[in-house]
RNA sequence: GUCCCCGUAGCUCAGUCGGAUAGAGCGACAGAUUCCUAAUCUGUAGGCCGCAGGUUCGAAUCCUGCCGGGGACACCA
């Protein structure tokens, strides 16, 4: 109906797709721990870096290694699975490895004894307090709070490059998304594949990739033709006829009587007399063009600006198509054929027809795909296999699109076609964006593209403002139905995640400025504060915090990894709460608040970790395009 | 009929490439405000993780089959 954007959410990509993942990162990654491990070697004196769960399983492989050596363990163990990770239950302790568990059926150790032997060795860690063997054969360590206080120093310094990683290590990556029928203003339903993908090309951009944002536009099809016969409508009308009523079937929304103006205003009547034959064509591009502008502000306006934006019409006629052709005949992979008829859909007008095949079933979709229509010209799917070959060629080994729900159906075949055009080469994601149910206080508020009375993305966006549409639209699995509710989203409460987050930041900055009156002599600099008597940082709730905010680098790898950008919202949601509790524990306890009288130098100790806490909210909601607020009122 | 997605507390949803006693918000109940923004916070209650098998030392997570909800199913985009 009309691109591919107006469906809206995010999809957890299959278990097959995982796989495929893995397999592609599988040797880089490898390498990666390998500089990892050399650099540690490297340089011992280093302090350490922000990723606690990074150092620490490269300090456990180590200890492993030297297991093997000494011959505790057998050599050459797969390591691979070897996990550190935050535990489950805080109380367990700060970190907790999974190394016993899955390593004791290869080494014939029980994982008790295993995790024993390995937790002999750890204790002589220097900055490890504490290791217990818990449950099954899991090693939790308890970390000394200097390592901590070191942390957030790091974090500090590193400022806003904090959190980012070499995940990507440079490799390009291309994410296409909106790609809308240029028919109109962007919808509601548009915004969460576009917040979506914008989201997702800046977690992949912190993650280390090379990102490309793309929008296809899809200027080639039927519904633009229709397109040119309503502007066509609307400028007989600028040009004096009074056209009572669209017929059905064109677009009716005023928007096109601007159109229609503008080319009265260009072209002046020289259309008028002609057969629609002669006046389509330029008609068309006039409102593409028109349109595809207006989309562009849309876009703009959600402070999205994709910097590749390829017309589907323009690469069929430079022959993208018979590039595709000419790749998939050399191996075969075209012919003359008739399908079979649909099943379990009333097909009265369905006839047997020869057509022209691409043998998507060799990779894996559920039927072969006509590249042609009955009329000769390329169907869709032959376009946008020449787009998907043509972002490969330009350099892309991952591809990763967004898509509305309705195209769910669409996945299969694109994959089977990508495969097939780059001999397994690219890797294509799809994303799958399911609806936004818009709602007024509960009442639902109608969108339709062709009524010409839809909510647009703008009206949207002219409401509530284009953070909180952003931010709202990653509160939810992308490939999970969404409820936004104009009103909901604009209150000042806790269930309102966007407020939550932002008041939480909010308050920060709301603490630096007293603090610029109350102690004058603190500089508020964070590479300063980073050199503060960071060790009188000792309640648990503020070392809880440092845990979450050194949790940031992990945070984007497995949203980057995992195609799943919703969970920076949460991650912030998190940090958010831990935040709110801190400031509400010392209304009850005065020697937790943040501004000591008399005390510049705890002072400047909470200052260094709130001013942590508002550098990582402000670098998540950066990574998702969302501007950090000062003050809330 | 086939394919894809989903099914977790009364409601809305998280759950880190298989791990420990499955978490949060809302709602309910009980509390906290001379003090940096109470626009917040603390606590209690509430679960055969749709059902049944299977793989595994170990499953909400992986596999199979059902049940229920949504979406897609020649030539549209």
């Amino acid at each position: 109906m009309a691109g591919r954007g107006p469906g809206s959410a995010f999809g957890k990509p299959a278990a097959l797709d995982r796989r495929l993942y893995r397999r592609y990162d599988r040797p880089l990654r490898h390498r990666r721990t390998q500089g990892h491990f050399r650099r540690q070697r490297f340089n011992e004196y280093r302090s350490q870096s922000m990723n606690p769960y990074n150092d620490f399983k490269v300090i456990v492989k180590a200890e492993l290694e030297k297991m093997s050596q000494a011959g505790a363990l057998p050599p050459g163990l797969d390591l691979s699975r070897v996990a550190v990770e935050p535990p489950r239950d805080a109380a367990h302790g700060d970190l907790a490895t999974n190394a016993a568990l899955v390593l004791a059926k290869a080494a014939g150790i029980k994982p008790r004894g295993l995790a024993e032997a390995l937790a002999a060795r750890l204790r002589g860690h220097d900055d490890i307090r504490e290791v217990t063997v818990a449950g099954p054969g899991f090693i939790n360590l308890r970390l000394n709070d200097s390592y901590w206080h070191g942390c957030l120093a790091a974090i500090l310094r590193a400022g806003a490059s904090y959190g980012e990683s070499d995940l990507g290590r440079g490799r390009a990556v291309n994410v296409e998304y909106v790609s809308a029928n240029p028919t109109g203003p962007l919808t509601v339903g548009h915004a969460r594949g576009a917040v979506v993908g914008d989201a997702m090309a800046g977690i992949l951009e912190k993650a280390g990739f090379a990102v490309t944002r793309e929008f296809y536009i899809n200027d080639a099809g039927v519904q633009v033709d229709t397109l040119a016969r309503s502007a066509y409508l609307r400028y007989r009308e600028a040009l004096g006829e009074t056209i009572a009523e669209i017929p059905s079937g064109y677009y009716p929304g005023d928007y096109l009587k601007h159109v229609g103006k503008a080319l009265a205003a260009r072209d002046g009547d020289k259309w008028l007399e002609q057969g629609e034959a002669d006046w389509l064509p330029e008609v068309r591009r006039f409102a593409i063009d028109a349109l595809m502008a207006v989309v562009r502000e849309d876009l703009a306006a959600l402070g999205i600006e994709q910097e590749v934006f390829t017309s589907e019409r323009a690469l069929v006629e430079a022959g993208g198509v018979e590039a595709v052709l000419e790749t998939l005949e050399a191996r075969n992979l075209v012919y003359t054929g008739t399908l079979p008829a649909p099943k379990g859909k009333a097909a009265e007008d369905w006839e047997p027809r020869p057509q022209t095949l691409f043998r998507a079933t060799d990779f894996g979709d559920d039927v072969d795909r006509a590249l042609k229509k009955s009329d000769g010209t390329w169907t869709y799917f032959a376009s946008d296999m020449a787009n998907h070959l043509d972002k490969s060629r330009r350099g892309a080994k991952l591809l990763i699109d967004v898509w509305g729900a309705d195209h769910g159906g669409y996945v299969k075949r694109m994959k089977a076609a990508v495969k097939a055009l780059t001999e397994g080469q690219t890797r294509l994601e799809v994303m799958i964006c399911q609806l936004v149910k818009l709602t007024r206080q509960g009442v639902p508020v109608k969108m339709s593209k062709r009524s010409g009375v839809f909510v647009t993305l703008r009206e949207v966006i002219d409401e509530v403002g284009k953070d909180i549409v952003r931010f709202i639209m990653l509160t939810r699995k992308n490939d999970a139905p969404l409820d936004f509710d104009l009103v909901k989203v604009m209150e000042q409460s806790r269930d309102n995640p966007v407020f939550y987050v932002q008041y939480a930041h909010a308050r920060v900055r709301s603490v630096m400025r007293h603090a610029q009156t109350a102690f004058p002599d603190i500089d508020q600099a964070p590479s300063s504060l980073a050199g503060g008597p960071l060790d009188l940082l000792t309640d648990s709730s503020e070392l809880a915090i440092i845990r979450l905010l050194a949790q940031w680098p992990r945070m984007v790898e497995s949203a980057a990894e995992t195609f799943e950008p919703h969970r920076i919202a949460f991650y912030l949601y998190d940090v958010a709460a831990a935040f709110h509790g801190l400031w509400t524990k010392g209304k009850d306890h005065t020697q937790l608040r943040f501004l000591i009288d008399g005390d510049p130098k705890l002072t400047a100790a909470r200052l260094a970790l709130i001013c942590a806490t508002a550098q990582v909210v402000a670098s998540g909601l950066s990574v998702i395009g969302v501007q950090p607020v000062e003050e809330m009122r």
